[in-house]
DNA sequence: CACGATTTAATCGTGCACAATATGTATTTT
DNA sequence: AAAATACATATTGTGCACGATTAAATCGTG
């Protein structure tokens, strides 16, 4: 690190491109990663998104808004049309909660139980088209984990 | 792993669990680092795709959509709008080459030029904010690369 | 109990991302 | 040169992603 004339911290540029390679291959790797799993999650008719409130429903059945949206790190803004379409396509089903009529209860019909195992069954190519070992996956997944914690918490 | 009855590849549970949360992290990061951008690109009324744009733009000073759009791996129907607003904001200017009308020249205008320095003070501090050095940033970064690659060639 | 503060979803507006399609231009074939 | 083909960009439609706002339900405290 140099000093500029007022004593303030300079970065190098060369550290600046750096850190815009690295935002940019994330930016970058996340749209491969849809690519990649579009035309297997085309034929079953769910996007990306909608594929991960899926699996977070195939973990705890059920669950509510909120807490998808925890889970996800997304808002109501993204989740309620999206929750809508999932129901819509009969996989889901959508409930105020009786104790707390503030909350809705998303629920798993047979319908989105039972994609279960076809998604995972056309889901294992992903795992390998990825080229990584089981090590370097943690790896890297540890990693990002912690970028984005970094990165939250600025 | 394990074979099943008929002889096929069984991948275990754990490590497709574990899939999943690579391309979760790689997903969940991205949104990361652009809500980490956003405060600051919105002091220049950018959003991080018209940054990306504007990065490639004043490494070249002008270049083709087309150009464009392979360096960021974006299309004409998410570019196109992109540089209309872009042009909009008077940060560049859209030109048919006449050498061949098909291809639309974008080039920087003097605001445009000029936002360089401005953006590349205020954004100093994103790249302290990965808590990453030199040496992390750059393996992380090649690691994306390469998984990148590897799902694009499937 | 009452009333203001908080919590939870939904809605609206803007902008990205991408497939499919259209349109105009350049190149190649015949 | 005319027709066929390929190419570069634009347009349209669908679906995220998120900020801001709204509305209803609940909670906390006097």
């Amino acid at each position: 690190m140099t000093n500029t004339a007022d004593g303030q911290t300079m970065i190098p540029d060369e550290e600046k491109r750096l850190e815009r390679q690295l935002c940019f291959a994330v930016y970058s790797a996340a749209h491969a990663f849809n690519r990649a799993y579009k035309p297997i999650l085309d034929r079953v008719g769910l996007t990306y998104p909608q594929y991960l409130v899926m699996l977070v429903l195939w973990e705890k059945g059920c669950l509510s808004v909120k807490t998808i949206g925890e889970k996800l790190d997304l808002d109501s803004g993204t989740l309620s049309p999206l929750l809508k379409r999932l129901e819509q396509a009969g996989l889901i089903s959508r409930a105020r909660d009786p104790k707390d009529e503030r909350q809705v209860i998303i629920s798993l019909t047979e319908n989105g139980t039972g994609m279960k195992c076809q998604v995972s069954a056309i889901m294992d190519a992903i795992g390998q088209a990825t080229g990584c070992d089981t090590t370097e996956m943690a790896n890297l997944r540890d990693r990002l984990q912690q970028l984005k914690v970094n990165l939250t918490t600025v």
